[in-house]
DNA sequence: TTATATTGCGCAATCGTTTGCGCAATGGTT
DNA sequence: AACCATTGCGCAAACGATTGCGCAATATAA
């Protein structure tokens, strides 16, 4: 009896005290439980539609759950069933109009599923890139999907993710030699259609702004590069070869030593859109006519290729196509854990678009 | 007796099982407990470097946490710290360069106090919108920054944020009548600095592309070119006003009909780049010379206003900072939980990039 | 009518960490 | 020597939801 005395009183003060700093108590199955004379398994049941639940009791609970205003604490539920319901994202860096374009196709289909995607930078950092998949797997996300900072090489950490047993998705810049479900394009052949491309507007030495080589993309465009080059029986020459960051500045002093050659070019093929505008910012400061004198070529069709005078012919890469194909990989291997032997190594079709910067003939 | 020898028994197909399927056994700080006759509390606190664990056992537990591969549940850790140092995002959408500067940021900002960021998209949907709040306060996120949709009106779902006793701040599109954290720029402010510019240039008939008016950084924008006009004596008439999305195609139609006017106007004023954008275009194709016939400024700086010919006026936003900005004042409600009564409104001041479009004196 | 399914719900353990409290051993103070 | 403070660690209960198992009560079949 005392014991009871006391309680209530304590109880009575808590509730005060409630009142008075205004805290709203955290509304769970217990109290629904409590308020219904059930038990918290019932109420867990009758929430997710347990077909051992009498239809009667269903809408009750859910009825005071709605009462009492009870909202699910995901992380409770994601221990116990071992699922997060969240897919890591790992990028370079948000503000690309590649990546970010990426980022909205993968959130938009990723959340019809249900699943929220964290997303973390690596800034093309090697070590931000490995904190960043520990920390997803901390978080114990449901799979991860990636593209690599230009400075990974080894891949140890990405293993690392196979091993914890979370699906793998890379995009765009990957290594073959990771053995995971991939989605990227056809770097060999667009850039193949670039020279052809090049080589029926009548252009006979065509130069290349290429990106670094040990990059997988970047080698595979200089190797279409070359190898269209062979086809149509074009001059091959080291100085007409490059690689860089591909940046703007990268594609104005690439220009200058273009243009100091005794044989110029008169075509130009940038395998990044901003490095190509730089050798069209030096273009035009020379008084050199693009394309007349010079046709120039960029890739990924950046929204400003065709925006600027003249527009820049461009490769385009379906960034949004490749975000939800990344997606739907990864939802694939969710829901069927077992095939998990084949691996998707999805391919996709780029689309040269050409425009005034590469039409020599009208 | 009986039963131990069962349960060896048990134990021991367990292993081989393990072993057969290749089963990578979670290890938990049990484990390590277990393997260094300690409890579980004790580890933890190793850990976490509690001061009264001694400093020979803290050695002891690290070591063997990293000898048998221990990785931390940080799920577990959030449910009974009810903190799960996620941050949720909710932006309109991810693929603008405005808003993905700002999520690159913020990203940058909360990573270094170990935080992850939850991005989700609205797609400027309001339904979306309560949609993403609510996931993510299921989520158990420690704090909301957010841009609302077009559509938002309604702001109970925001309320709600709060309610929950969760940090919010907005930045960029948000009502004053919220009452939280707010990072965004003086609208008004910018507007006026426009007209001021191109009255310097020597324009008398400024028309004004604006955005819709329900939106309070478009109605300040209207604002401060009204005041603006006032101030320098220019006309002010309803057929140089209008309202739209604000996309190139708004741009273009609005420029059509700014063009069938008897008395043209020598200026134009967009309140975002694109439609400016539509505008430029436009008047090209009229032979209408930009800016001696027509002055033009737009609102936003993207990236292509400095890359196209002529390139075009523009207001820097300064979106990285925003972003930055928006970051802090989340981690500073985090940190002082006690001061929640002075809300934080930051404007910050814009700035004019005078380019080509809008130079008439040299 | 008896045997067997099915339905409806409760018990209690569990996911992996954290943390208030308690207890013993040691150290330091008068 | 008696007393208090500190140090070092364990006990056990949380956090909130899920789930295998078990036990009645009812429904169905034989």
């Amino acid at each position: 009896m005392r014991n009871y005395q006391k309680d209530a009183n304590l109880d009575n003060r808590l509730h005060k005290l409630i009142k008075f700093f205004d805290i709203k108590k955290r509304i769970t199955i217990k109290d629904i439980a409590k308020a219904l004379n059930l038990t918290s398994s019932t109420v867990s049941r009758a929430l997710n539609d347990n077909s051992r639940i009498s239809e009667k009791t269903k809408q009750a609970v859910k009825q005071t759950a709605k009462e009492l205003g009870y909202e699910p604490n995901y992380l409770a539920s994601a221990l116990r069933k071992g699922k997060s319901n969240l897919v890591g994202l790992i990028i370079p860096r948000a503000n690309s109009y590649f990546f970010s374009s990426v980022v909205k196709a993968i959130g938009d289909r990723l959340s019809i599923e249900g699943y929220n995607i964290i997303i973390t930078q690596s800034n093309e950092s090697y070590e931000k890139e490995c904190q960043n998949i520990e920390s997803l797997l901390y978080t114990q996300v449901d799979g991860i999907i990636a593209s690599l900072a230009n400075e990974t090489v080894d891949l140890e950490y990405y293993n690392k993710i196979k091993a914890n047993g979370v699906p793998l998705v890379i995009f765009d810049r990957g290594e073959d030699s990771l053995n995971v479900d991939y989605i990227g394009i056809d770097d060999y052949l667009s850039s193949f259609k670039v020279v052809e491309h090049l080589y029926n507007q009548g252009c006979r030495r065509i130069a290349h702004i290429g990106g670094y080589r040990h990059t997988r993309i970047y080698e595979s465009r200089v190797e279409g590069y070359i190898d269209a080059l062979t086809k149509f029986n074009l001059p091959l020459e080291e100085s007409l070869i490059s690689e860089s960051n591909l940046k703007v500045e990268d594609g104005r002093a690439i220009m200058e030593e273009l243009l100091k050659l005794p044989n110029k070019p008169d075509a130009i093929y940038a395998a990044g859109d901003f490095a190509a505008l730089g050798a069209l910012q030096v273009a035009k400061e020379n008084h050199i006519s693009i394309p007349d004198d010079i046709a120039l070529v960029g890739f990924s069709n950046e929204p400003f290729t065709s925006l600027i005078t003249p527009s820049i012919t461009s490769i385009e890469q379906h960034s949004e196509m490749i975000g939800r194909l990344a997606a739907e990989t990864f939802l694939d291997r969710i829901n069927n854990p077992d095939k998990a032997v084949k691996l998707n190594k999805i391919v996709l079709d780029t689309e040269l678009i050409v425009r005034e910067s590469s039409k020599k003939l009208k």
